[in-house]
DNA sequence: TAAATTACATGAAACGTTTCATAAAAATCA
DNA sequence: TGATTTTTATGAAACGTTTCATGTAATTTA
């Protein structure tokens, strides 16, 4: 009476089947079992519509099948798309993702580690900007974009070769004097390497570079004076931009159209990220792409590899280059990914 | 020494400190005990560096302080707003959010509730397209956007009033013939109401206003072709609009530049949501304002409330109105949030 | 047919908590 | 001081699984 009214347990399902524990326990694990059994089992179970407790099953097993996700926040689409992805890589092995946006504050990050820890999350998935985070030896764990050495992979776009590629790109579309934005706080590690391809690309392709780099606690609004300060005769110095992220790409795009610079026609612009506004809609703007699905599967399957040793320490995702309306190239191929 | 190399227990928590296990639980949770015991406790978790297993706790309590939030997607920015308010709200209650995105595909929808009761979530919340879900008698569940009805609460934002701020801001700044865009995927239940309300708010200032609506499978596309048939010598016969939604005022907005209309010289636009392209960002347009954190803490609210009688069908939360460039007012205001 | 082997169902024990009936200690009162 | 009441620590039982040593039935072999 009182057990008919509350959620079934694999003790009812047994006692209806007429059948011990331990069978029915083998029929929802899918182990062998005797047809006739596995039959009564399987009716049982339809019958009283019984399901796992999968929090009793990961008390047992110790296991939890949830991976916590660290990310600065999920506003940003970068992020959201991260996200995303990784969320459609863990379903795919029967994980759950624990979300924890830390606000790109050190001390909320480590509270959520220690959180999910507490929750007993399988392993955590990283992108922070935190270089000293504790985490427990056995808590597997596999950062995205920062190196932080001692045995913890790493899985990031190829950085290097994006920055090279927007070089290119600059150069083939026509483009002589160029410059890199970069605001500090939008990376620390990985993403520096992008400055180093680019400038690799713009040697290899003579063209004339320049780099304005500020630091963390800058407003983006300094990009405005040091633009301005480009400008003479109403003529910007520049007709190529290669900025660090989409991000910026988008609020440079904007300074521009306050200083009455056309994009593409006067300068043209090249982001990094690949972001779009709404998930199928249009790049912002003329960008770099980031791998998002095989990032999400590589940083998943390395979380979950059982052999410690076999697990590299940076892995490396190639790029693509596509249009979004703030470069100028043939109109042939201006709808395409290309190369 | 097997016991030293895994996560320590309560029990081992009580060895260490000399006392019993139930006294060891009564300090994690708080309960009275005596100061000697408490600190002999404390300081035994402290050495060990003991951390609760929240899912053992779960699995007594037959609670998993995990719920589910089901939304079509995590990379539209109103979502993906919405998905981190309702995660703040969550975690303030020390409860976690099983995020699961849908794709507004019904099968999937079905196949993540489900899911989500295997996993025994405590509840769900529920952005969804699909009328017919079949949720556990047992299972509280609140809807955003979405009357069900049947017990099931509703929380939104005050879509007529919105509506009706839409048509009172655009007389505010000097329309006089406006015009309602929606498409019929973006809406199938509350935020219907914004067009009454917009309509209401027309008529009783004067406005002469027209409604275009289509539905869920026709192109942003034949927009474009609806006010290209409304322009006359160049000119566009509405000076203002207001769309369902953000997202579609983003493409509206495209689509006039595309037009060569200028906004907000030639028509002002003004959506609904308050979408930011990132975090801290401007506006993507003049808009009105969803309450989301409000929205995400009134569904939290509602869902861990004990007594069922109490839950109202409905609850509509005020909306705001933002400037976001798209629209022609006096710069004092343009920067403020306003009523 | 009897003995030896194989196949497979059984159910107790364990996972790490919380709860509650019991027991012990402390405090009060006569 | 001894009896009574109050306070508080104790630890067994239970939550819903999985696992594994045990027992039973079916099959094979001589």
């Amino acid at each position: 009476m009182k057990k008919e009214s509350s959620t079934p347990t694999m003790k009812d399902v047994a006692r209806e089947a007429g059948v011990a524990l331990g069978t029915v326990s083998k029929v929802v694990n899918g182990l062998p079992v005797g047809d006739s059994y596995k039959t009564r089992v399987e009716d049982a179970i339809q019958k009283l519509n019984y399901q796992v407790n999968s929090y009793a099953q990961g008390l047992k097993a110790n296991k939890t099948y949830t991976v916590a996700v660290l990310i600065p926040n999920i506003v940003d689409p970068f992020f959201s798309a991260l996200a995303y992805h990784i969320n459609t890589a863990l379903l795919k092995q029967k994980y759950r993702m624990l979300l924890c946006c830390t606000g790109s504050d050190s001390t909320q990050e480590q509270e959520y580690i220690t959180m999910a820890q507490q929750n007993k999350v399988d392993g955590i998935i990283g992108l922070t900007y935190n270089p000293k985070l504790v985490i427990e030896e056995n808590t597997p764990f596999v950062t995205i974009d920062r190196s932080m050495g001692a045995g913890i992979p790493c899985v990031a776009s190829d950085n290097f070769a994006g920055g090279q590629l927007a070089a290119e790109k600059l150069a083939d579309f026509g483009c002589k004097n160029v410059a890199f934005l970069r605001i500090g706080s939008s990376l620390s590690n990985e993403p520096n390497k992008r400055k180093a391809g680019f400038e690799n690309g713009c040697l290899s392709r003579g063209l004339h570079y320049e780099m304005k780099i500020l630091d963390d606690s800058a407003p983006y609004e300094e990009f405005e004076k040091f633009l301005s300060e480009h400008i003479h005769n109403g003529k910007l110095s520049f007709d190529g931009i290669f900025c660090v992220t989409d991000r910026l790409a988008y609020s440079v795009i904007q300074t521009l159209q306050r200083l009455r610079q056309r994009v593409p026609e006067d300068v043209q612009v090249i982001g990094y990220d690949g972001i779009r506004l709404f998930g199928n809609m249009d790049y912002i703007c003329s960008t770099i792409v980031q791998p998002l699905p095989e990032i999400a599967e590589m940083c998943v399957e390395l979380l979950l590899r059982e052999n410690m040793k076999t697990k590299p320490p940076l892995i490396c995702l190639p790029v693509t280059y596509a249009y979004g309306g703030t470069t100028s190239e043939n109109i042939s191929n201006s709808d395409e990914i290309q190369q």
